[in-house]
DNA sequence: TTAAAAAATTAATCTATATTATGTTTTATT
DNA sequence: AATAAAACATAATATAGATTAATTTTTTAA
């Protein structure tokens, strides 16, 4: 069985049912159903954006489903097969991959406003698994050929979301090549920064940081030991330090030295003119 | 200056100017147009099946350019700004970025028939450089708004391709996270091999292999002499053996226990069922 | 046809990170 | 409050792959 409260550091597989817990209240009127995207924090960013610009009564009543996912619980698991995608609406989500050697890839952290978990069709299965890591909401969008002509505006729009992931994951990659480990950290450190500040998910300095040091180093390609040896030589730098799932800058221009010019491809999420 | 008949090793990146080799010819009459999209040999997989499908005159005429890149030229450069993307119709390309360090980063090589350089806007400048490693054809779309509308096909299929680009980059990630440089290598020939198989560009078990060991090295985050030294092992076990740009499997068993079961993503322009 | 440049090869040494092992602190459960 | 389980921390040792430094072979240009 799930367990829902506390979060499993190694995910077992062996149960792949589709758990969603759907809000029925939310879809009760339209009336309060397209209040919801019109409230929502993300509407200023990405996708959320764009849906919220093109929204209709039918678009929000028939294609777009409220669920909440406690702390621990999968979206989806690496194998599972659905239609459409989802969007996190609050918390965070780790997407992660089980090798054979029973190593756990993590592929990235998903924050507040960002797509994930993209299928084309009901057949093919996930390469991944969506687990959250703090109590969640997430909106499951059943995408359809038929919405590229009625709302091009969305099409266009996911095309570019789906080319913004890659260009991170492309970041991270080469960030995991080429760099050391106490580099990587600093770089993921800005790179969530970033982005959380983007969504004024991050007051000041201060950011949440919900990772554990397990999941940096299934995320960078390092042993937790050595990410914990080296979160701690960052930590007396005095770059940043870590309390109760908060992060604080401490040092934000010794980070960018660390890290090198950050350009605008960080804050990987930059608006799109067409 | 471009060289145009060698490629250098490390592309120098003052001159950002697109420098496209424009086949009039093909595009003088559009009953000549559409017949390069009918007997192109790419037009049984991926975007082009469904482009292929969807075909009309205007579509080719005004949204299709052919043009031909000789060895060592870049279809783009990191930093340069267009519109659309592409489709590589023969030949080799790769994709790599140059570092602030003056390391680059070999994303991933471009078969015939994939789509590479997807962009969403003319602001937006590219993250990484294009460069042909061998004479190739080049198509280029222009891909706009209006064509979500009027392709809906073609929209649903550029979403599905560049989500398979994402997970190539995922797949590649993990091997580089978490295993050894012989493993990487391994996995890296079967990927290829695999994908040209798929397009008929293998017989039996001898593939092209243009790529250099410094490529290699910069697309697996390892050194030029490690990746040698490697080779060198692999062929010794009689794995494969290398001679003149061609790659020959010799043993195929070997390799994909190497590697790990080769499951479905391997090939990763699977069909879209819709 | 030769000179120059690029690519491939080999060897010796070094180091960042992995492994193995164990202990401590925090968080969750009863 | 007691117990169990995660999570975090520290130290000693081992190693895959980096670095440095040549040399040889192949390819390209003149």
């Amino acid at each position: 069985m799930f367990k829902t409260t506390a979060i499993p550091s190694r995910p077992s597989f062996y149960l792949a049912t589709l758990r969603l817990f759907i809000r029925d209240d939310i879809n009760m009127t339209s009336e309060y159903s397209l209040k919801a995207c019109v409230i929502c924090p993300n509407r200023h960013h990405g996708f959320c954006l764009t849906l919220l610009q093109t929204l209709d009564n039918e678009l929000e009543k028939h294609f777009i489903k409220k669920l909440q996912l406690p702390a621990g619980d999968f979206a989806f698991r690496q194998g599972d097969s659905f239609h459409g995608f989802f969007i996190l609406k609050s918390g965070w989500m780790l997407l992660s991959r089980l090798t054979e050697e029973g190593k756990r890839q993590v592929l990235r952290p998903i924050l507040p406003g960002k797509i994930f978990g993209l299928q084309p069709d009901q057949q093919t299965p996930t390469f991944y698994s969506a687990q959250a890591i703090q109590d969640t909401d997430v909106c499951n969008i059943s995408w359809t050929i038929q919405l590229c002509t009625t709302h091009p505006d969305l099409a266009m729009r996911l095309i570019w979301a789906s080319a913004c992931d890659k260009l991170v994951t492309e970041m991270y990659l080469t960030q995991i090549c080429q760099r050391s480990a106490r580099k990587r950290i600093a770089f993921m450190v800005l790179e969530l920064f970033r982005n959380l500040k983007l969504r004024g998910l991050s007051k000041d300095n201060i950011m949440p940081f919900p990772l554990k040091q397990e999941d940096i180093a299934d995320m960078l390609g390092l042993t937790t030991i050595h990410v914990n040896r080296t979160l701690h030589a960052l930590k007396s730098d005095g770059l940043f330090s870590i309390h109760q799932r908060e992060l604080t800058i401490l040092d934000y221009e010794g980070l960018c030295n660390l890290v090198g010019s950050i350009d605008k491809y960080m804050a990987y999420d930059y608006p799109m003119k067409s």
